[in-house]
RNA sequence: GAAACGAUAGCCAAGCGGUAAGGCGCUCGACUUAAACUCGAUAUACGGUGGUUCGAAUCCACCUCGUUUUUCCA
């Protein structure tokens, strides 16, 4: 028998395809549905890594599988090609961004066209073509225009030796990568997206519906990120005899989500940057020191929610709103500006950092809420605060209320005091997308000592990116900033000496809307309306869990501000969405400890199996086999797609990367699973090698059964075909696999059947793997003599006669442990099956002697007897 | 710290309230001069503790471990 040649193969077959444009998007059938396939487009790294394949094998089979059902199909491809990797490139090779970047992405185009996808590459752009950023300034000039977009300040992380901004991953430990530094917070002037003004439409469209083919836990994600929460905004007087600064006097405003447990206030406490903090500060050394010491917090969630609860008193006490208590007022670190006012009261008994607070300050603990069923005599608060549901107590007007009527009542009471409101916050925070990089998108924005900001007139767009030397990266700092020729410009208004904005775009912003742009090739203006209307939304939007929240969120955000300007008619872009797993691998590390750690990952390359013990291939030394991790460049537990296609070819890649895991989970590269594959591979190719020209020999329409294996291979035929379909549906990739092995395994048990049988097995084998290993259909469509190509033959259908069964085998219980097998008829009622149960013989010695008490029937499944 | 997800044999997994599938590997056997390929056979598993139920891998609670995200990586 021949071997397959998937080196032969996988070239010719993308030739023809490529000649053919099977995959053009513009030559579907418009009066056919349309079906968008997308999966999130690649960062241009340097190489394509095997999670690629994976990602792009599941996009693919989505858009062979849909294109053969008759959709016409559109399953573009393009690059998110800005961002920080090129600029410390640049910093270690010298070499420019932009070179880095395309050169990078001329090498994984080959890459991927290597594996085969159905892709319309006539599409393809990349986000740092000027081409497509000059659309990103004219709608940010929009947006600006419309109010969307604003400035205000904000918090970075500020290297104070490189004198540099820091990303989030650039601080480790709370240093600076490069310079160790410890980093500080700092305050800068920056541009903003209003999210928050869609907070309430983003979470609604969540749980109305339009959601609704997005997966749960993605959408809870996201109603947690955007954690909307009705609370009481109210302002706390100064206490009689306590001196407030002017500007202050009419006291601190807070927010709270629990103004139920008001009367288990001990202490009030103000961010570190709150106004009457800096105030205070002014006068205060020690308080400035603080206030200092808070700022060496990093700007993560984590780090501040990690750090140990520390505060600093303030001289006025506040009163409280209901009795005559004093409270004292502190600045605390754990208290955020950008949340609520800035501001909280302290319920020790009710919040455990307000009670890991007031213990360190000796504060007292009053406790308001009693959990059910505790008693209000002995209930005391010792080191956990009650956060749950409860009855008030000590709590004057609100005693014996539970806790959600307590919350009315209280914000009631303070309503009709005037002293505040009941109030709807949101912990979503608005979307700063301002960086202070060179390899981004430039802002169109110029700032004039006269004029204050003003936009770039339209017709000066694109901002280019200045042609700087790579030298300039390797000094730290953002090199717009000392491009000077480029930066100084005159003012559009008033022709005055001005410079522009040297910050560049979050390159979230780039990811926001590259899928309405793709719905035209390259029109000139950001989208063709008809288009967009024609593709929108993406029917099928596929990438890693890891996108989940903010890529996922501020492109829901985008669409509303580009369908509020007219470019767009849908408010959701994506319809369904599907979130993959990684690919993982074991890593190997070199025993030898006296190198430094890094310098000891080893390339599964390197390691080799001998007299079953891995040993490193150069040495003949036993490796240490680490734990099974993410692919990651560091570990170097990669492997390559193209020496894997090489020896392998792409369809079995694809295959294993499919075959194994379910496809939300994570899947672990193994040397066996791939040669697998290439086995499978193998056995289907010899399947069908003896079926030359079956299909021009047999009438298909015709149907025609010769004998008893017609029938049980025609059942396997449509068995295959249902459970595949359906499977694919649901992106049950690796169960439609194990289903295409059972259809293999019957095909082989049918050696007598007829020609036509083997010929509608064999035509339906085809046409079902062809969106996993496209090549290989093509290869067997031809030796099989299918018209045309496999990629353009229609799905089959199965037919539903042969998929019913008329009896089966279903188990008997007695008191719930198995102790026999009935075969019963499909259709039998309960009464019948009832007493096949009883009468069975193993049934009767276990209830023997004994009297039965039920007997549940669960048709098609299971008899339980219970006795005794 | 918080949120989300996950844990079934040596490995990967199906099952998602009703008989613990399948694949890889191991071992043995058949085929072979031998090996590969192929075919056949055997063994081993529901992370822990409680609860609900006639019946729990499946539902609930708590715990342990792992992964992802945490507003400037993409």
């Amino acid at each position: 028998m021949s071997r397959y040649n998937p080196k032969e193969a996988e070239p010719k077959w993308q030739a023809r395809w490529n000649a053919a444009g099977s995959f053009n998007a513009d030559a579907a059938a418009k009066d056919a549905q349309k079906y968008y396939v997308l999966e999130m487009f690649p960062y241009p790294s340097g190489r394509i890594h095997i999670g690629h394949v994976r990602n792009y094998a599941m996009g693919d089979v989505i858009a062979r599988y849909k294109k053969a059902c008759g959709f016409s199909v559109l399953h573009p491809m393009g690059w998110d090609a800005f961002g920080m990797p090129a600029e410390n490139a640049a910093m270690q090779t010298g070499s420019h961004p932009r070179d880095w970047t395309y050169a990078n992405i001329d090498t994984m185009r080959g890459q991927l066209k290597q594996m085969g996808l159905a892709i319309d590459w006539s599409r393809e752009f990349a986000t740092s073509d000027p081409e497509y950023y000059h659309h990103q300034q004219r709608m940010f000039l929009e947006f600006w225009k419309k109010g969307f977009a604003y400035r205000k300040e904000s918090s970075v992380n500020w290297d104070p030796v490189d004198n540099t901004v820091l990303a989030n991953e650039q601080v480790i430990d709370g240093k600076g990568w490069r310079s160790g530094a410890p980093v500080e917070r700092r305050k800068l002037s920056q541009w903003f997206f209003n999210i928050t003004g869609e907070a309430e439409d983003l979470l609604a469209a969540l749980d109305d519906g339009r959601l609704k083919g997005w997966p749960d836990n993605v959408r809870l994600m996201q109603r947690n990120w955007i954690g909307k929460s009705k609370g009481l905004a109210m302002k706390f007087c100064f206490a009689s005899g306590t001196s407030a600064p002017k500007e202050f006097e009419d006291g601190v405003e807070i927010f709270t989500t629990r103004p139920d447990t008001l009367y288990g206030a001990s202490f009030l406490a103000i961010a570190p940057d709150h106004p009457l903090a800096l105030h205070y500060a002014e006068t205060d050394p020690a308080l400035k020191d603080f206030i200092a010491e808070c700022q060496k917090t990093g700007t993560s969630e984590e780090a501040i929610e990690k750090a140990d609860k520390k505060g600093y008193k303030l001289p006025p006490e506040m009163a409280h709103p209901f009795d005559d208590r004093k409270l004292p007022l502190y600045v605390a670190n754990f208290v955020l500006m950008q949340y609520g006012t800035g501001a909280i009261f302290g319920c020790p008994s009710g919040d455990q950092r307000d009670l890991d607070f007031a213990r360190k300050y000796g504060l007292s603990v009053p406790p308001v809420v009693l959990p059910p069923e505790a008693d209000p005599a002995s209930f005391t608060i010792e080191d956990e605060a009650y956060t749950g549901p409860g009855t008030l107590f000590n709590s004057g007007f609100l005693d014996g209320l539970p806790t959600d009527e307590a919350i009315t009542a209280a914000i009631a009471k303070v309503e009709e005091m005037g002293m505040g409101q009941g109030q709807t916050q949101y912990r979503l925070r608005d979307w700063g997308v301002s960086r202070q990089r060179y390899w981004g998108c430039p802002i169109p924005a110029i700032h004039c000592d006269k004029c204050g900001i003003v936009p770039v007139p339209e017709k000066d767009l694109p901002v280019r990116l200045p042609d700087v030397a790579p030298e300039e990266f390797t000094v730290p700092g953002n090199p717009l900033d000392r491009a000077e020729d480029w930066k100084n410009v005159d003012c559009p208004t008033c022709g005055g000496k001005a410079r522009r904005e040297t910050d560049t775009f979050d390159t979230f912003v780039d990811s926001s809307w590259y899928f309405a742009r793709f719905a035209a090739p390259h029109p000139d203006k950001p989208v063709e309306k008809d288009a967009a209307d024609y593709w929108m939304p993406v029917n099928q939007y596929i990438g890693g869990v890891e996108h989940a929240i903010l890529h996922l969120l501020y492109a829901r955000y985008f669409s509303r501000m580009m369908k509020a300007c007219g470019y767009l008619s849908v408010d959701e872009p994506f319809e369904n969405l599907f979130t993959q797993g990684m690919v993982v691998h074991e890593t190997y590390l070199d025993p030898d400890d006296t190198k430094p750690l890094k310098d000891r990952w080893l390339l599964p390359d390197e390691v080799v199996l001998k007299d079953n013990v891995l040993v490193q291939e150069t040495t003949g030394k036993p490796v240490i086999v680490g734990p099974i991790e993410k692919m990651s460049k560091s570990k170097k537990n990669v492997v390559s797609p193209e020496d894997i296609a090489e020896k392998y070819g792409a369809d079995a890649a694809r295959w294993f990367m499919l075959s194994d895991s379910p496809p939300e989970r994570d899947v672990e590269w193994t040397d066996s699973g791939v040669e697998g594959a290439w086995k499978l591979i193998n056995r289907i190719w010899d399947a069908v090698a003896s079926g030359n020209n079956l299909l021009k020999e047999n009438d298909l329409s015709k149907p025609s059964e010769a004998n008893d294996e017609d029938k049980t291979l025609r059942q396997a035929t449509h068995g295959a075909i249902d459970g595949v379909t359906g499977d694919i549906d649901h992106f049950r990739f690796n169960k439609a696999i194990a289903r295409i092995y059972e259809f293999l395994n019957a095909l082989k048990k049918a050696p007598k059947a007829s020609n036509w049988a083997r010929a509608e097995a064999l035509s339906a084998l085809t046409r079902l793997i062809a969106p996993f290993t496209p090549h290989l259909a093509e290869e067997c469509w031809e030796t099989l003599g299918g018209d045309g190509l496999a990629c353009e033959a229609p799905w089959p259908k199965a037919d539903p006669a042969f998929l019913a069964k008329d009896e089966l085998v279903i188990g008997v219980q007695v008191n719930g442990k198995r102790r026999a097998e009935i075969t019963v008829g499909a259709n039998d009622d309960k009464e019948t099956v009832e007493n096949a149960a009883l009468s069975d013989e193993g049934v009767q010695r276990h209830i023997d002697g004994k009297t039965i008490r039920k007997v549940v029937v669960v048709p098609g499944r299971i008899v339980n007897i219970v006795a005794n």
